[in-house]
DNA sequence: TCTGGGGTCCTAGGACCC
DNA sequence: TCTGGGGTCCTAGGACCC
Protein backbone atom coordinates (compact mmCIF):
# COMPACT_ATOMS: atom_id res chain seq x y z
CA UNK A 1 0.00 0.00 0.00
CA UNK A 2 1.40 3.56 -0.81
CA UNK A 3 2.21 5.99 2.24
CA UNK A 4 2.56 9.34 1.70
CA UNK A 5 3.73 12.22 3.97
CA UNK A 6 2.75 15.71 3.76
CA UNK A 7 5.59 18.03 5.33
CA UNK A 8 3.67 21.52 5.44
CA UNK A 9 5.53 24.90 7.02
CA UNK A 10 3.80 26.32 9.61
CA UNK A 11 2.69 29.89 9.06
CA UNK A 12 5.35 29.88 6.79
CA UNK A 13 5.76 33.67 5.68
CA UNK A 14 5.27 34.32 8.82
CA UNK A 15 7.36 32.10 10.19
CA UNK A 16 10.00 33.48 7.94
CA UNK A 17 10.38 36.80 9.15
CA UNK A 18 10.23 34.94 12.64
CA UNK A 19 13.38 33.66 12.00
CA UNK A 20 15.36 37.18 11.88
CA UNK A 21 13.19 38.66 14.23
CA UNK A 22 12.88 36.41 17.30
CA UNK A 23 11.18 39.26 18.81
CA UNK A 24 7.94 38.09 16.55
CA UNK A 25 7.62 35.02 18.82
CA UNK A 26 4.08 34.95 20.47
CA UNK A 27 3.31 38.41 18.59
CA UNK A 28 0.60 38.54 16.21
CA UNK A 29 2.02 39.25 12.74
CA UNK A 30 0.73 39.05 9.09
CA UNK A 31 2.57 39.19 5.89
CA UNK A 32 0.73 41.10 3.36
CA UNK A 33 0.19 40.43 -0.53
CA UNK A 34 1.79 43.21 -3.53
CA UNK A 35 0.89 46.42 -2.67
CA UNK A 36 0.26 45.81 0.85
CA UNK A 37 -2.84 44.53 0.24
CA UNK A 38 -4.35 41.48 1.50
CA UNK A 39 -2.89 39.60 4.39
CA UNK A 40 -1.63 36.27 2.77
CA UNK A 41 -0.18 35.09 6.20
CA UNK A 42 -1.21 34.74 9.73
CA UNK A 43 0.55 33.88 12.45
CA UNK A 44 -1.58 31.54 14.94
CA UNK A 45 -1.77 34.74 17.03
CA UNK A 46 -3.44 36.52 14.25
CA UNK A 47 -5.69 33.82 13.39
CA UNK A 48 -7.34 34.20 16.87
CA UNK A 49 -7.88 37.69 16.14
CA UNK A 50 -9.87 36.64 13.31
CA UNK A 51 -8.22 37.75 10.56
CA UNK A 52 -8.31 35.66 7.82
CA UNK A 53 -6.45 34.49 4.86
CA UNK A 54 -6.71 37.00 1.81
CA UNK A 55 -8.90 39.92 3.42
CA UNK A 56 -7.78 43.69 2.62
CA UNK A 57 -6.00 45.62 4.93
CA UNK A 58 -7.86 48.67 4.81
CA UNK A 59 -10.82 46.11 6.92
CA UNK A 60 -8.35 44.97 9.17
CA UNK A 61 -6.80 48.66 10.04
CA UNK A 62 -8.15 49.12 13.70
CA UNK A 63 -7.93 45.68 14.81
CA UNK A 64 -4.11 45.79 13.66
CA UNK A 65 -3.41 49.03 16.05
CA UNK A 66 -5.87 47.47 18.68
CA UNK A 67 -3.58 44.33 18.80
CA UNK A 68 -0.53 45.81 17.67
CA UNK A 69 -0.20 43.20 15.15
CA UNK A 70 3.12 43.08 12.85
CA UNK A 71 3.17 43.43 9.84
CA UNK A 72 5.25 42.83 6.90
CA UNK A 73 5.49 43.16 2.95
CA UNK A 74 6.13 40.31 1.25
CA UNK A 75 9.77 39.36 1.07
CA UNK A 76 9.64 37.13 -2.17
CA UNK A 77 13.57 36.64 -2.61
CA UNK A 78 13.51 35.66 1.38
CA UNK A 79 10.78 32.79 1.57
CA UNK A 80 12.11 31.73 -1.99
CA UNK A 81 15.77 30.94 -0.53
CA UNK A 82 14.27 29.54 3.24
CA UNK A 83 12.24 27.18 1.11
CA UNK A 84 14.84 25.96 -1.33
CA UNK A 85 16.46 25.51 2.64
CA UNK A 86 13.90 23.58 3.60
CA UNK A 87 13.43 21.33 0.49
CA UNK A 88 17.48 20.90 0.75
CA UNK A 89 17.05 19.15 4.18
CA UNK A 90 14.17 16.68 2.80
CA UNK A 91 16.52 15.38 0.26
CA UNK A 92 18.43 14.77 3.07
CA UNK A 93 16.48 12.74 4.71
CA UNK A 94 14.19 10.55 2.02
CA UNK A 95 15.01 9.29 -1.48
CA UNK A 96 11.55 10.63 -3.08
CA UNK A 97 9.96 14.16 -2.62
CA UNK A 98 7.68 16.16 -4.63
CA UNK A 99 8.36 20.11 -4.20
CA UNK A 100 4.20 21.08 -4.50
CA UNK A 101 4.75 24.52 -3.21
CA UNK A 102 7.35 27.38 -1.49
CA UNK A 103 5.77 25.97 1.71
CA UNK A 104 4.50 21.93 1.47
CA UNK A 105 6.50 18.77 0.00
CA UNK A 106 4.69 15.30 -0.04
CA UNK A 107 7.27 12.70 0.19
CA UNK A 108 6.77 9.10 -0.34
CA UNK A 109 7.16 7.00 2.43
CA UNK A 110 6.58 3.55 1.31
CA UNK A 111 9.50 1.96 1.15
CA UNK A 112 10.05 3.05 4.90
CA UNK A 113 8.59 -0.04 7.26
CA UNK A 114 5.69 1.22 9.34
CA UNK A 115 6.84 1.15 12.79
CA UNK A 116 9.84 3.32 11.47
CA UNK A 117 7.66 6.03 10.36
CA UNK A 118 6.95 8.08 13.56
CA UNK A 119 10.28 8.43 14.19
CA UNK A 120 11.46 8.93 10.75
CA UNK A 121 8.86 11.88 10.57
CA UNK A 122 9.56 13.55 14.34
CA UNK A 123 13.17 13.57 13.25
CA UNK A 124 12.03 15.59 10.28
CA UNK A 125 10.27 17.71 12.33
CA UNK A 126 13.00 18.27 14.57
CA UNK A 127 15.99 18.41 11.63
CA UNK A 128 14.02 21.28 9.80
CA UNK A 129 13.13 23.33 12.67
CA UNK A 130 17.46 22.84 13.60
CA UNK A 131 19.05 23.50 10.85
CA UNK A 132 16.24 26.23 9.04
CA UNK A 133 14.00 27.63 11.77
CA UNK A 134 11.29 26.89 10.42
CA UNK A 135 8.42 25.07 12.17
CA UNK A 136 6.58 22.35 9.90
CA UNK A 137 3.79 19.61 10.47
CA UNK A 138 3.94 16.31 9.19
CA UNK A 139 0.86 14.52 8.51
CA UNK A 140 0.82 10.58 6.93
CA UNK A 141 -1.65 8.68 4.78
CA UNK A 142 -2.15 6.36 2.29
CA UNK A 143 -3.30 8.86 -0.09
CA UNK A 144 -2.17 12.53 -0.77
CA UNK A 145 -5.33 13.92 0.02
CA UNK A 146 -5.42 11.93 3.29
CA UNK A 147 -1.80 13.26 4.20
CA UNK A 148 -3.20 16.65 3.85
CA UNK A 149 -5.95 15.93 6.28
CA UNK A 150 -3.32 14.65 8.55
CA UNK A 151 -1.46 17.78 8.36
CA UNK A 152 -4.56 19.47 9.48
CA UNK A 153 -5.08 17.50 12.70
CA UNK A 154 -1.28 17.87 13.42
CA UNK A 155 -1.80 21.34 13.27
CA UNK A 156 -5.26 21.58 14.64
CA UNK A 157 -4.27 19.23 17.70
CA UNK A 158 -1.18 20.46 20.24
CA UNK A 159 -1.56 17.05 21.72
CA UNK A 160 0.11 15.76 18.63
CA UNK A 161 3.16 18.12 18.43
CA UNK A 162 2.92 18.37 14.67
CA UNK A 163 2.61 14.85 13.55
CA UNK A 164 -0.32 12.57 12.74
CA UNK A 165 -0.43 9.45 10.85
CA UNK A 166 -4.09 8.26 9.92
CA UNK A 167 -3.04 4.79 7.65
CA UNK A 168 -4.94 2.73 10.55
CA UNK A 169 -7.93 2.32 9.40
CA UNK A 170 -9.88 3.40 13.04
CA UNK A 171 -7.80 7.10 13.40
CA UNK A 172 -8.74 6.95 9.41
CA UNK A 173 -12.26 7.12 9.87
CA UNK A 174 -11.89 9.68 13.05
CA UNK A 175 -9.77 12.03 11.42
CA UNK A 176 -12.73 12.14 8.27
CA UNK A 177 -15.45 13.10 10.92
CA UNK A 178 -13.40 15.25 12.34
CA UNK A 179 -12.46 17.13 9.27
CA UNK A 180 -15.21 19.73 7.89
CA UNK A 181 -15.75 19.40 4.24
CA UNK A 182 -14.37 23.02 3.44
CA UNK A 183 -10.92 21.62 4.33
CA UNK A 184 -10.53 19.38 2.15
CA UNK A 185 -7.87 19.21 -0.79
CA UNK A 186 -9.92 19.87 -4.27
CA UNK A 187 -13.26 21.36 -2.03
CA UNK A 188 -13.17 25.02 -2.26
CA UNK A 189 -15.74 28.03 -1.69
CA UNK A 190 -18.32 26.63 -4.41
CA UNK A 191 -18.84 23.07 -3.81
CA UNK A 192 -18.46 23.35 -0.08
CA UNK A 193 -22.16 25.70 -0.66
CA UNK A 194 -23.06 22.67 -2.70
CA UNK A 195 -22.13 19.89 0.21
CA UNK A 196 -23.23 21.71 3.02
CA UNK A 197 -26.80 22.49 1.69
CA UNK A 198 -26.71 18.66 1.09
CA UNK A 199 -26.28 17.82 4.63
CA UNK A 200 -22.49 16.86 3.84
CA UNK A 201 -20.70 18.61 5.96
CA UNK A 202 -17.85 16.60 7.26
CA UNK A 203 -14.92 14.35 5.11
CA UNK A 204 -16.84 11.22 6.18
CA UNK A 205 -20.37 12.57 5.36
CA UNK A 206 -18.44 13.02 1.90
CA UNK A 207 -17.34 9.63 1.54
CA UNK A 208 -20.84 8.22 1.94
CA UNK A 209 -22.31 10.64 0.01
CA UNK A 210 -23.87 9.22 -3.54
CA UNK A 211 -21.25 8.93 -6.01
CA UNK A 212 -23.57 10.02 -9.28
CA UNK A 213 -24.42 13.14 -7.38
CA UNK A 214 -21.31 14.34 -6.65
CA UNK A 215 -20.20 13.24 -9.98
CA UNK A 216 -22.74 15.10 -11.97
CA UNK A 217 -21.65 18.55 -9.77
CA UNK A 218 -17.88 17.90 -9.48
CA UNK A 219 -17.11 15.77 -12.55
CA UNK A 220 -14.30 13.44 -11.89
CA UNK A 221 -12.11 15.58 -9.65
CA UNK A 222 -15.32 15.10 -7.32
CA UNK A 223 -14.89 10.87 -7.70
CA UNK A 224 -11.11 11.09 -7.50
CA UNK A 225 -11.84 13.22 -3.81
CA UNK A 226 -13.84 10.46 -2.64
CA UNK A 227 -11.42 7.53 -4.22
CA UNK A 228 -9.01 9.58 -2.43
CA UNK A 229 -10.05 9.93 1.17
CA UNK A 230 -11.69 6.40 0.87
CA UNK A 231 -7.76 5.26 0.58
CA UNK A 232 -7.25 4.19 -2.89
CA UNK A 233 -4.75 6.71 -4.19
CA UNK A 234 -5.04 8.45 -7.69
CA UNK A 235 -2.44 10.77 -7.00
CA UNK A 236 1.09 10.06 -7.37
CA UNK A 237 3.89 11.39 -6.23
CA UNK A 238 5.70 13.63 -8.60
CA UNK A 239 9.07 14.03 -8.10
CA UNK A 240 9.99 15.18 -11.84
CA UNK A 241 7.78 18.19 -12.26
CA UNK A 242 5.83 18.63 -15.47
CA UNK A 243 6.97 20.92 -18.09
CA UNK A 244 4.91 24.35 -17.61
CA UNK A 245 2.19 24.90 -19.88
CA UNK A 246 2.25 28.33 -19.17
CA UNK A 247 4.07 31.58 -17.90
CA UNK A 248 2.39 34.50 -16.33
CA UNK A 249 3.14 38.11 -15.36
CA UNK A 250 1.16 40.52 -14.17
CA UNK A 251 0.46 43.43 -11.46
CA UNK A 252 -1.94 44.73 -10.27
CA UNK A 253 -0.99 48.96 -9.57
CA UNK A 254 -2.00 50.90 -6.45
CA UNK A 255 -4.24 53.07 -7.77
CA UNK A 256 -5.91 53.19 -11.45
CA UNK A 257 -3.25 54.79 -14.71
CA UNK A 258 -4.42 55.67 -18.02
CA UNK A 259 -1.45 57.57 -19.07
CA UNK A 260 0.29 55.63 -22.17
CA UNK A 261 3.47 55.77 -21.30
CA UNK A 262 3.50 54.39 -17.60
CA UNK A 263 1.07 51.59 -18.82
CA UNK A 264 4.19 50.87 -22.18
CA UNK A 265 6.56 50.61 -19.13
CA UNK A 266 4.78 48.37 -16.85
CA UNK A 267 3.71 46.47 -19.68
CA UNK A 268 7.19 46.28 -21.26
CA UNK A 269 8.54 45.43 -17.79
CA UNK A 270 6.36 42.59 -17.64
CA UNK A 271 7.45 41.29 -21.19
CA UNK A 272 10.77 41.71 -20.05
CA UNK A 273 10.02 39.12 -16.67
CA UNK A 274 8.27 36.84 -18.88
CA UNK A 275 11.11 35.99 -21.37
CA UNK A 276 13.79 35.61 -18.55
CA UNK A 277 11.51 33.21 -16.87
CA UNK A 278 10.89 31.12 -20.09
CA UNK A 279 14.84 31.26 -20.57
CA UNK A 280 15.06 29.69 -17.17
CA UNK A 281 13.28 26.83 -18.14
CA UNK A 282 14.59 26.66 -21.06
CA UNK A 283 11.35 27.41 -23.52
CA UNK A 284 9.94 29.29 -25.96
CA UNK A 285 6.59 30.85 -26.83
CA UNK A 286 4.70 30.65 -29.71
CA UNK A 287 1.91 32.67 -28.88
CA UNK A 288 0.98 35.55 -25.81
CA UNK A 289 -2.13 36.69 -24.49
CA UNK A 290 -2.00 40.56 -23.52
CA UNK A 291 -4.82 41.38 -21.04
CA UNK A 292 -5.55 44.94 -19.27
CA UNK A 293 -8.55 45.32 -17.27
CA UNK A 294 -9.83 48.42 -14.87
CA UNK A 295 -10.75 48.08 -11.36
CA UNK A 296 -12.33 44.88 -11.07
CA UNK A 297 -14.45 45.62 -7.50
CA UNK A 298 -15.78 48.36 -9.56
CA UNK A 299 -18.57 46.66 -11.70
CA UNK A 300 -20.77 49.05 -13.20
CA UNK A 301 -17.71 50.25 -15.03
CA UNK A 302 -15.93 47.53 -15.27
CA UNK A 303 -13.34 47.49 -18.67
CA UNK A 304 -11.67 43.96 -19.57
CA UNK A 305 -9.77 42.87 -22.72
CA UNK A 306 -7.55 41.02 -24.03
CA UNK A 307 -5.54 40.12 -27.09
CA UNK A 308 -3.56 37.43 -28.74
CA UNK A 309 -0.24 37.94 -30.70
CA UNK A 310 1.34 35.05 -32.12
CA UNK A 311 5.33 34.86 -32.92
CA UNK A 312 6.67 33.95 -36.02
CA UNK A 313 9.24 31.18 -34.80
CA UNK A 314 8.59 30.39 -31.10
CA UNK A 315 10.73 32.76 -28.79
CA UNK A 316 12.18 33.94 -25.38
CA UNK A 317 14.22 36.94 -27.13
CA UNK A 318 13.10 39.98 -24.68
CA UNK A 319 13.26 42.44 -27.25
CA UNK A 320 10.57 40.71 -29.46
CA UNK A 321 8.52 39.99 -27.00
CA UNK A 322 8.91 43.34 -26.09
CA UNK A 323 8.07 45.13 -29.25
CA UNK A 324 4.70 42.10 -29.35
CA UNK A 325 3.57 42.96 -26.37
CA UNK A 326 3.00 46.75 -26.92
CA UNK A 327 1.84 46.47 -30.32
CA UNK A 328 -1.18 44.24 -29.31
CA UNK A 329 -1.59 46.34 -26.45
CA UNK A 330 -2.76 49.40 -28.90
CA UNK A 331 -5.45 46.91 -29.80
CA UNK A 332 -7.00 46.95 -26.07
CA UNK A 333 -5.90 50.13 -24.91
CA UNK A 334 -8.59 52.40 -24.24
CA UNK A 335 -8.18 56.40 -23.67
CA UNK A 336 -9.51 57.54 -19.91
CA UNK A 337 -9.80 54.24 -18.64
CA UNK A 338 -8.07 54.10 -14.93
CA UNK A 339 -6.67 50.73 -15.60
CA UNK A 340 -5.75 48.41 -12.38
CA UNK A 341 -4.04 45.82 -13.83
CA UNK A 342 -1.71 44.62 -16.50
CA UNK A 343 -0.83 40.98 -17.88
CA UNK A 344 0.75 39.04 -19.90
CA UNK A 345 0.50 35.12 -20.66
CA UNK A 346 3.00 33.34 -22.61
CA UNK A 347 1.45 29.49 -24.09
CA UNK A 348 2.47 27.12 -26.71
CA UNK A 349 5.30 26.13 -24.89
CA UNK A 350 8.01 24.52 -26.43
CA UNK A 351 11.61 22.88 -25.34
CA UNK A 352 14.38 25.33 -26.60
CA UNK A 353 16.68 23.63 -29.54
CA UNK A 354 18.85 24.48 -32.22
CA UNK A 355 17.82 27.38 -34.33
CA UNK A 356 15.34 26.76 -37.03
CA UNK A 357 15.98 29.70 -39.32
CA UNK A 358 12.80 30.81 -40.91
CA UNK A 359 13.02 32.27 -44.35
CA UNK A 360 12.64 35.86 -44.58
CA UNK A 361 12.77 35.88 -40.44
CA UNK A 362 14.02 39.66 -39.18
CA UNK A 363 15.91 38.54 -36.25
CA UNK A 364 19.40 37.06 -36.30
CA UNK A 365 18.77 34.09 -33.28
CA UNK A 366 21.97 33.32 -32.72
CA UNK A 367 22.85 36.68 -32.12
CA UNK A 368 20.31 37.01 -29.87
CA UNK A 369 20.32 34.28 -27.56
CA UNK A 370 23.70 34.97 -27.44
CA UNK A 371 23.05 38.68 -25.78
CA UNK A 372 19.81 37.18 -23.68
CA UNK A 373 22.17 34.79 -22.01
CA UNK A 374 25.19 37.66 -21.49
CA UNK A 375 21.94 39.53 -20.02
CA UNK A 376 20.89 37.10 -18.16
CA UNK A 377 24.16 36.38 -16.27
CA UNK A 378 24.78 39.81 -15.39
CA UNK A 379 21.28 40.49 -13.55
CA UNK A 380 22.30 36.92 -11.80
CA UNK A 381 25.07 38.09 -10.43
CA UNK A 382 24.47 41.47 -9.76
CA UNK A 383 20.83 41.91 -9.26
CA UNK A 384 17.36 42.07 -10.80
CA UNK A 385 17.02 44.69 -13.90
CA UNK A 386 20.45 45.62 -13.26
CA UNK A 387 20.49 45.91 -17.13
CA UNK A 388 17.33 46.63 -18.18
CA UNK A 389 15.62 47.46 -21.80
CA UNK A 390 14.76 51.47 -22.25
CA UNK A 391 11.19 50.75 -23.04
CA UNK A 392 10.73 49.78 -19.15
CA UNK A 393 11.58 52.63 -17.64
CA UNK A 394 14.99 54.51 -16.53
CA UNK A 395 13.82 55.92 -13.24
CA UNK A 396 15.31 54.05 -10.15
CA UNK A 397 14.73 57.29 -8.60
CA UNK A 398 12.86 55.93 -5.24
CA UNK A 399 11.80 59.96 -4.49
CA UNK A 400 10.20 59.84 -8.03
CA UNK A 401 8.93 56.25 -7.72
CA UNK A 402 6.72 55.51 -10.88
CA UNK A 403 2.75 54.87 -10.49
CA UNK A 404 2.88 51.57 -11.71
CA UNK A 405 5.71 50.11 -9.37
CA UNK A 406 4.44 47.65 -6.94
CA UNK A 407 4.51 49.15 -2.87
CA UNK A 408 6.12 47.63 -0.24
CA UNK A 409 5.76 49.59 2.58
CA UNK A 410 6.49 47.45 5.43
CA UNK A 411 9.64 45.18 3.84
CA UNK A 412 12.03 42.89 6.30
CA UNK A 413 15.66 43.28 5.22
CA UNK A 414 16.63 40.23 2.36
CA UNK A 415 18.56 38.95 4.98
CA UNK A 416 19.95 35.96 3.50
CA UNK A 417 20.10 37.02 -0.27
CA UNK A 418 21.69 40.77 -0.26
CA UNK A 419 25.09 40.96 1.65
CA UNK A 420 24.27 45.15 2.33
CA UNK A 421 21.19 43.06 4.54
CA UNK A 422 22.89 40.74 6.43
CA UNK A 423 21.70 40.74 9.50
CA UNK A 424 23.85 42.53 12.17
CA UNK A 425 24.30 41.18 15.76
CA UNK A 426 25.27 43.77 17.84
C1' DT B 1 -10.10 56.00 -0.53
C1' DC B 2 -7.98 51.17 0.19
C1' DT B 3 -9.05 44.46 -2.26
C1' DG B 4 -2.21 39.75 -4.92
C1' DG B 5 0.02 36.60 -8.24
C1' DG B 6 0.87 32.36 -10.58
C1' DG B 7 -0.59 28.22 -11.71
C1' DT B 8 -3.57 23.60 -13.02
C1' DC B 9 -7.37 20.91 -14.78
C1' DC B 10 -12.08 20.10 -16.46
C1' DT B 11 -16.27 21.02 -19.11
C1' DA B 12 -19.46 22.93 -22.31
C1' DG B 13 -20.28 24.83 -26.57
C1' DG B 14 -19.22 26.32 -31.23
C1' DA B 15 -16.87 25.69 -35.68
C1' DC B 16 -15.53 22.66 -38.85
C1' DC B 17 -14.77 18.32 -41.22
C1' DC B 18 -16.01 13.85 -43.23
C1' DT C 1 -40.31 20.15 -45.89
C1' DC C 2 -37.66 16.39 -44.47
C1' DT C 3 -32.68 16.99 -41.85
C1' DG C 4 -27.12 11.80 -38.80
C1' DG C 5 -23.30 10.89 -36.29
C1' DG C 6 -18.86 11.25 -34.89
C1' DG C 7 -14.46 13.30 -34.39
C1' DT C 8 -11.21 17.26 -33.57
C1' DC C 9 -9.87 21.65 -32.27
C1' DC C 10 -10.42 25.89 -29.99
C1' DT C 11 -12.12 29.05 -26.49
C1' DA C 12 -14.36 30.75 -22.47
C1' DG C 13 -15.64 29.98 -18.11
C1' DG C 14 -15.57 27.64 -13.78
C1' DA C 15 -13.34 25.62 -10.01
C1' DC C 16 -9.57 24.66 -7.48
C1' DC C 17 -4.66 25.03 -5.40
C1' DC C 18 -0.86 27.68 -2.69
Amino acid sequence: MPRFALVDCNNFYVSCERVFNPSLEGRPVIVLSNNDGCAVARSNEAKALGIGMGVPVFKIEALLKKHDVAVYSSNYALYADMSRRVTITLGQMVPDLEVYSIDESFLDLSTFRAVDVPELCRNIIKTVTRNTGIPVSVGVGPTKTLAKVATGLAKKCPTLHGFCDITDPVWHERALAATPVDKIWGVGRRYEKFLKARGINTALDLVRADRGMIQSRMGVNGTRILDELSGISCYPLEANPPAKKGIGVSRTFSRGIDDRQDLHEALSSYAERAAEKLRKDGLRAGVMDVYAMSNRFHKADFYYNKTTFRFPVPTSDSPEIIKGALAAFAEIYKEDIPFKKLGIHMRELTQEKPEQQLLFDKVDRGQSSALMKAMDAVNANMGRRTVSYASSGLSTDLSDPKAWRTQFNHKSPSYTTRWDQLLRVT
